[in-house]
DNA sequence: AAATTTACTGAACAATGTTTATTTTGCAAA
DNA sequence: TTTGCAAAATAAACATTGTTCAGTAAATTT
């Protein structure tokens, strides 16, 4: 049926579009400013128009949040490319980081904010990160074969990991690093360096 | 002068007594049930005194963290005494990761939520955490002094402990551990089981 | 006892996510 | 081309939020 396939088409991009409002809207004008409402008029549609979308503003989070997956992928397909296993680890913890600090709200949708997920059941899979986390848990398992980290479990490592990495990336995105009396580009240098330090810590 | 004493202390009383009833509606209501409305209710005043207490909701939920971090301290000052400061940090990081995956609605407040930290401005520092994690800085400290862990400057040690524990725990708060196929009580040993691990690895 | 300051209220405002009755639109059949 | 119908979109409404403010009650001072 051709119709009912344009039709489906139809809709995909329409669900394209709110999603390009959306994520543009959390980048440029911060998530405050992501309201159903705004996004509605950015795309010169009614609110209502949205929920014959979407179920409710958590789904199309999820969906946005997608997005921001597919680009941190790339940028570690592009950035993470070293042969040398252990240094290819470094590359992505180096783009993980980067990518939280300088892409804040898109990080909080990412890895912090609870509405995206709300609509991820249990026993259900987080499909969102699978490539991201791949990425990662790929790179660590070349690692762990070649005894680059002092790690047995691929999946222990990888969560530590980035257990670390989010960690430091996430206080800071909460505000929680004004405990640490520095400035702005000082906390994010120390971010930088405890990344790089645990990564020496655990080479072996 | 007595009587603006007295004043001062029914202010406080009153202050104490919204923060009580906030507190009480994290734990036991979750967060979306601590609306100034429904706190209003619950110690029998309308919505509008409460702004005669506090300038805005972050205001009070600054003061309600406040509250929860002396119970964190307290919760050191119980479980974290042992004379040995690699112990005693091992304590530590146990006790903080057990009362974060415990009290996931007060963890939230205290170390992820934006809202109570907008009133802690640039270059002033976040007074509610000093205690908890001079705690920490002490005896990261006595560690670092005697040699026991592989770390040079006692506030990259603390931030990079704090990290990674905080990174554990917030990613499970935040339900971003749904990409492990593990279930709830899987998740929670395994953050205990890197947490540990973490520290044997910084130990020397 | 009267006047004044303080404490509190309850209604209102603006903004949010969401639902629903109604209208507009697009398209196939007559 | 006109008619009829189903799909798409809307505008208005609802229930919540945080917050403000004019008015009222209580406490204190004069």
């Amino acid at each position: 049926m051709g119709i009912s396939d344009r039709k489906e088409r139809d809709k995909q991009e329409m669900r394209k579009n709110i999603i390009d409002a959306a994520m543009h809207m959390f980048t440029h004008e911060g998530y405050e400013s992501a309201s159903i409402r705004k996004i509605a008029d950015k795309i010169e549609y009614s609110p209502g128009t949205i929920y014959l979308y979407y179920k409710d503003k958590d789904e199309l989070l999820y969906d946005v949040q997608a997005e921001c997956f597919s680009k941190l992928v790339e940028l570690f397909q592009k950035e993470a490319t070293d042969a040398d296993p252990f240094k290819r680890l470094e590359q992505i913890c180096h783009s993980y980081v980067r990518f939280g600090l300088e892409n804040p709200e898109i990080y909080d949708l990412m890895f912090m904010m609870k509405s995206p997920m709300k609509n991820v059941h249990e026993h259900e899979d987080w499909e969102n990160a699978n490539d991201a986390l791949s990425y990662l848990a790929k790179c660590v398992q070349e690692c762990i074969e070649k005894s680059l980290i002092r790690f047995e479990h691929v999946w222990m490592a990888a969560l530590s990991i980035w257990g670390m990495g989010h960690g430091l990336i996430s206080l800071q995105i909460g505000c929680r690093m004004k405990i640490m009396d520095m400035d702005s580009d000082q906390i994010k240098e120390a971010i930088y360096a405890s990344v790089s330090n645990y990564l020496n810590q655990i080479k072996q």
